[in-house]
DNA sequence: CAAATAAAAGACAAATTTATCCTTTATACA
DNA sequence: TGTATAAAGGATAAATTTGTCTTTTATTTG
């Protein structure tokens, strides 16, 4: 469904608005730590959420990530699209180069509605919502003991 | 959404269902000509549909890949899984080591629901269904001119 | 200003997916 | 029976994705 880079880019903004209390920063090796992901490597990754002004951030001491009020309200399709791009929203199921309504692919109508339906869900989900989420406990972003 | 593999080895089948009247068998080259995907790497995919009887082959002369009766009749999901395997249907959206309801990630819920229309779709497609689509020229396998 | 800190950036490496080529095996049919 | 045919299978290569390491740049603080 998302790229790994997708992935852990969601963990990291998910966390970072969890993790930081009134506005402070959070470091990429805390981020990484408590998503479970490779710390170079997602932090190519917030360097694109941080270009796409999806998250801000902060170099030198008490440095890291952290989002702002109108970041923190942005929904998940943000950030899938800054990583992803949209092609899980436009492309063709089964892969011809272009999905079309005039020559639609034998799945189009039916693969149209869930691609619709995963554009929505993305749509109407923000950030906050999900830090939220994990701030009460109700959900995690890493799996505990394997 | 599905890999390449998975997009060429659907539009094969595809393809087969809708191009062998009574029974002929199509050669592999016609399948990926019509298809538009690469001969070689098609050919292995559908020696894994093969071997999991999912289309039939023949081999020598006048033979090539078909489907009976029954395999007119499978639903996508089989196809889909035999390629893909079931991650699509039972991982987490957000890549944790698994999905769990007890220990779910931000968007389990959501996710849950797209990804259960997505099964529940393809359990609901046969490929002859998709098959008469083509025939009647109501769809297409390949982009026409780029 | 100098030192410490942390993200940004660039180069490189491993792993996986996608694609190609060549040989082997099975089958039809003349 | 032997030859042509077409899938099966194995080995290899290219491309992409994922992951690591090192250097550079910006910022804070003493
Ligand atoms: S043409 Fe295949 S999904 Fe639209
Ligand atoms: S835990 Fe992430 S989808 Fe179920």
């Amino acid at each position: 469904m998302f790229s790994k880079s997708c992935e852990y880019g969601i963990r990291a903004v998910i966390y970072i608005v969890s993790a930081s209390k009134n506005g402070e920063r959070v470091g990429i090796s805390e981020i990484c730590q408590n998503i479970d992901a490779p710390e170079h490597f997602t932090a190519k990754i917030l360097q694109i959420l941080t270009r796409n002004r999806i998250v801000s951030s902060q170099k030198g001491v008490h440095g890291g990530f952290y989002l702002d009020d109108y970041q923190k309200g942005l929904a998940l399709i943000e950030v899938v699209t800054a990583i992803d791009g949209k092609t899980l929203f436009t492309g063709c199921g089964l892969g011809l180069k272009q999905c079309s309504e005039t020559n639609p692919c034998p799945i189009h109508s039916k693969f149209k509605s869930i691609r619709n339906d995963i554009k929505k869900m993305l749509e109407q989900t923000t950030i906050e919502e999900l830090g939220n989420s994990i701030k009460k406990g109700k959900s995690v972003l890493k799996t505990l003991k394997i």
